[in-house]
DNA sequence: GCGTTTGCGAAAAACGATTTACACACTCGC
DNA sequence: GCGAGTGTGTAAATCGTTTTTCGCAAACGC
């Protein structure tokens, strides 16, 4: 391999020869070590500023850490996951780590490779978020690095878990309906590769509790599933098989803002309004949400905050804990104009139109 | 510190012994270098197989390549930039390589410590989405590692650079305005914290296309921008300035998606029906510009093929290259419900047409 | 048949940090 | 005044690879 000539970096060496003392007592200083006097401390600090020294990660991880925490996210398509990765970063500021980014994607295949890679980097520590894995697999990543999943439900004794409580937040949509007066309520969820337990996946908990919230109120009869995927696209889709039945449901309820889009979408098309016809709730409450043209009724959950958590337990992991943390975010509700009451019911067979 | 007990990774020594052959002998087996038999080579490769051996990149960056290239995105919001790191890691995937994505943020001093972060770990190339950092800092980094820059107009001969044609993009829209109809067509564009020369930064070339085309058009009275940011809120801002002239413009071309779907909110709230009362388009075709309800004309530019260049502009780096090659993308207008002909002339100017 | 390639494999020296072990000079306590 | 701590600093081992250097045998040229 022809490697292009490119400039040597300082090391270790040359701040300690520049400093005139011994390669220990630079890298004591550097990691504030014990047994290193005021005035090797300046003397040393000095040269490190005049070389502009910074220690070489890769070096470093060698013989211990490398500073770096890897951050595994499905895609990066989901504005929501932008708001976790702020809180993690803003969390990272004041430590001496850094986070990178690395795209699980949507096979398990794919996922298993990109947390090899983290792991043949020796990071310090890995942060998955809604991963597609299997508990085993996870306990097994675990069990060499010190892990923080984010958007689970299983427990583990390996692993800190952050999350939302998705069953407190669905139930939030499907009572905020019913009230409205709808019935015919219907909500479309997330189909992915994993094979997880089921009852572990965050969308099957808010289709769960859709459908638990649903018979509680003797609405058996009205739940209607259509099994899609948290994007625009399969939004778009789920919302048009759903409009295929009949009577149409009156409220959907996406299990994602991107889903939601893209039944607003499919709603549009279909010469529908919102919420006139329609009602039309989400989950995450992402930026566009907020848009006044699009005012899409979603529920909160404090991204920034799950991240925060995120970085602050995987830190103490790194540092040495080895019992479990759960860390629960509790949903809100926010209503906006695409979720109101259902249109006058024109007699017992309500309006086709 | 406390570092929890884990398991010890398998390493080269441990392959080495078990297929009772040297270390340097497996080494050259998984670099597939020169001077290894074929039955040493199956002999190792078993051996490698069995063990479930992984090469550890830290220690192999001691001494060449980490075979990881670091991403530095300004931010995960801008959906477009997924399919930026779709085409990288398309390409990548049939090499050794992986990438890691690092936000650079809205600031120079965090862009600037996300490179240090990225140098400091050794990764072998690096590829900047959209920079903030001058000319000399670019070529800095390029100094000391193989560079790749997207969407930046300078030409150095120290990177490469990969870029869309915004000035061709930008006329695309601004013509097709003015084809329909438009004379009082207004521009939203973006403002940062770049100290790069102006006419480098693609929000500068897209409002400077705009200027002169509308110039060219015998319009430059009606030349109307509103300096913002590229983002829902930004775009929001800007049309609501823009609205607030008098009379107010009859068109809206918001140099990002993000801003036309802020503008297209604005003039939602200020009771404007688009593209009836005011047309707008957007630049990058993001999904989300495709949705029926929706609908945004907007320039299309390739980003999946400009992540898989740059993956394979920089690879040639890291094998030796040195000279600078420009890659650049043509973009298309996809013409879509958000632009129409200005409404009936209600005064003395009328439609030229 | 003898020196010279050539092919294959192993031993050892890097790479740049951290960590361990130890040396040295003081200060105590009694 | 002497053994036992302390505080401060250094030398050397170590981490897991790649790369360089070298040894040994077989093949080859003449």
């Amino acid at each position: 391999m022809v490697t292009p000539a490119r400039r040597r970096r300082v090391t270790i060496a040359d701040v300690a020869s520049h400093a005139q003392v011994s390669i220990t007592a630079v890298s004591k200083v550097i990691n504030n070590a014990y047994g290193v006097s005021p005035a090797m401390k300046n003397k040393v600090k000095t040269a490190i500023e005049e070389l502009n020294y910074r220690p070489q990660a890769v070096a470093r991880g060698m013989r211990g850490r490398t500073f770096t925490i890897g951050l595994v996210l499905p895609h990066i398509r989901n504005p929501f996951f932008a708001d976790i990765l702020d809180g993690l970063t803003a969390y990272l500021e004041s430590t001496d780590y850094q986070a990178f980014m690395i795209a699980g994607g949507a096979a398990r295949k794919v996922e298993h490779r990109a947390v090899d890679a983290l792991m043949d980097r020796q990071v310090d520590g890995i942060i998955m978020v809604a991963p597609l894995a299997s508990k085993a697999r996870l306990e097994e990543v675990a069990k060499e690095k010190p892990l923080v999943v984010l958007a689970r439900h299983e427990r583990s004794p390996h692993y800190d878990s952050v999350l939302d409580d998705d069953e407190a937040g669905a139930e939030l949509v499907v009572k905020h309906l019913i009230e409205l007066g709808h019935r015919r309520i219907a909500h479309i969820t997330h189909q992915d590769d994993s094979i997880a337990r089921p009852g572990d996946l965050l969308h099957n908990i808010r289709s769960g509790s859709y459908e638990r919230v649903m018979r509680e109120h003797g609405l058996a009869d009205e739940i209607a599933i259509a099994t899609s995927f948290y994007s625009e696209q399969g939004g778009y889709d789920g919302a048009r098989r759903l409009l295929g039945r009949a009577p149409r449901p009156t409220a959907i309820f996406a299990g994602a803002d991107s889903a939601a889009l893209g039944a607003l979408a499919a709603l549009h098309e279909a010469g529908l309004s919102v919420p006139g016809d329609v009602s039309v709730a989400g989950y995450d409450n992402t930026h566009l949400a907020a848009l006044p043209n699009i005012a899409l009724t979603s529920v909160d959950q404090d991204g920034r905050e799950m991240g925060r958590a995120a970085g602050k337990l995987l830190l103490e992991r790194v540092e040495g804990r080895m019992t479990p943390v759960r860390f629960s975010v509790t949903p809100s509700l926010v209503v906006r104009g695409s979720t109101a009451a259902p249109a006058a019911p024109a007699g017992p067979v309500p309006a086709v139109r």
